[in-house]
DNA sequence: GGTACTGGCGTAACTTTGTTACAGGTGTAA
DNA sequence: TTACACCTGTAACAAAGTTACGCCAGTACC
């Protein structure tokens, strides 16, 4: 096969080399140097194709996106609506479990000084996006009480966020059931506080 | 007033420095050099009273929880234990927004391989201590449904932790209503949930 | 075919930052 | 007065982001 570009190879070698590190050692080892040795090129090879670090890190956010976007959509396949959101929620914690740190990089500042480049921040907010429409579909049918989409789609990535951040940071009491137990009490929860049936109101002040 | 130990004038000094940088300029500018000079005196100060870097990031870990606590506390004066917990979570995010980079180095991994001390961590989990007694008067009161206050008050920081930190990460999509209505939307949303109403129950699988 | 240019790459340097070694200085106890 | 403990500042070292510079391969142009 013909190169595509001038050498993409040495690209994806360093973004491979950069996402390995990330998750392996984490995002204080996430060092310039590092990841050139770990590519196999010098320095320079991250300024030429990432312009730096920060360019790097918004290729690790990007890519973050993509393949978390890719395992939900995996989980959601030939589901009902409202199971499609049970089926997501608990992919979304185990896609956090399994790459912690890439997590991080997405959704808190991991890296300091980090700031995703508007089209790093437009790529993520496509996975929301799937999410809205996951969340529209199960109000269509009839599974969530009809409510603006957005603000529902906003509480349950909210909620799922926050179990999951406080897991990862370590931060349940030692004296909670186990993670993954309580997770999915949680996911549950929410659910149901937002079904259709009659129960409470919410009250918007 | 004598000098209760050596020279604590230095210490807090420091400190309070550090704590202004921090909300000043970010993480990112929390450095030695730069502390000391704000305390106007030398780099080795930090380390004859906090023993380096991550001990001064310790010392900014506990005080955010000590003022977290005590704002907390503040909003839920004299008031009936369903109102707390809708006071003690607007103070919640009130704080947030106010100490953004603080919280951020209490709730998530701010500064790159700082691991807090078994004593911060203890720290920290008092202020989830009172949480959950906020909760479990909520529960005795019959305002809240019977369920382990501890999966509760685990739930409503989950919830509330992930709102806030979308909303510092800046990650609500723009066509999101203003974030403090969808917050305050948010909390009647998960205390609803939690009502003892005849609503459904949580079904834990 | 020869020449100039473009682009990728490595070496080495510069700057910033965490950390430590070392020397000076101050107060207290014997 | 002397010895000791404890701060404190200066200066150095190592690691890390970044940039300057030169080399080399491939390509276009005469």
């Amino acid at each position: 096969m013909a190169t595509e570009k001038s050498t993409p190879d040495q690209r994806t070698a360093i973004l491979r080399a950069a996402i390995g590190i990330v998750q392996g050692e984490g995002a204080g080892a996430l060092t310039v140097r590092n990841v050139a040795a770990a590519a196999g090129c010098s320095t320079t090879g991250v300024y030429t194709y990432f312009g730096g670090k920060d360019g790097l890190v918004d290729a690790i956010f990007v890519d973050g996106f993509e393949k978390f976007d890719a395992a939900l959509a995996a989980a959601a396949d030939q589901l009902g609506p409202l199971d499609v959101l049970y089926a997501t929620g608990e992919a979304y914690r185990s896609w956090a479990l399994a790459n912690p740190t890439q997590y991080q990089v997405m959704f808190t500042r991991a890296v300091p000084d980090f700031l995703a480049t508007e089209a790093a921040l437009a790529r993520a907010s496509q996975s929301f996006d799937a999410h809205v429409a996951r969340v529209a579909r199960a109000i269509d049918s009839g599974d969530l009480a009809e409510h603006d989409a957005i603000e529902v789609a906003m509480h349950v990535w909210a909620t799922v966020h926050g179990y999951v951040m406080l897991e990862l940071m370590q931060m349940q009491p030692p004296i909670a059931p186990a993670p993954s137990s309580t997770y999915t009490a949680g996911l549950a929860r929410v659910f149901n506080g937002l079904r259709p049936i009659p129960s409470r109101e919410v009250s918007a002040p």
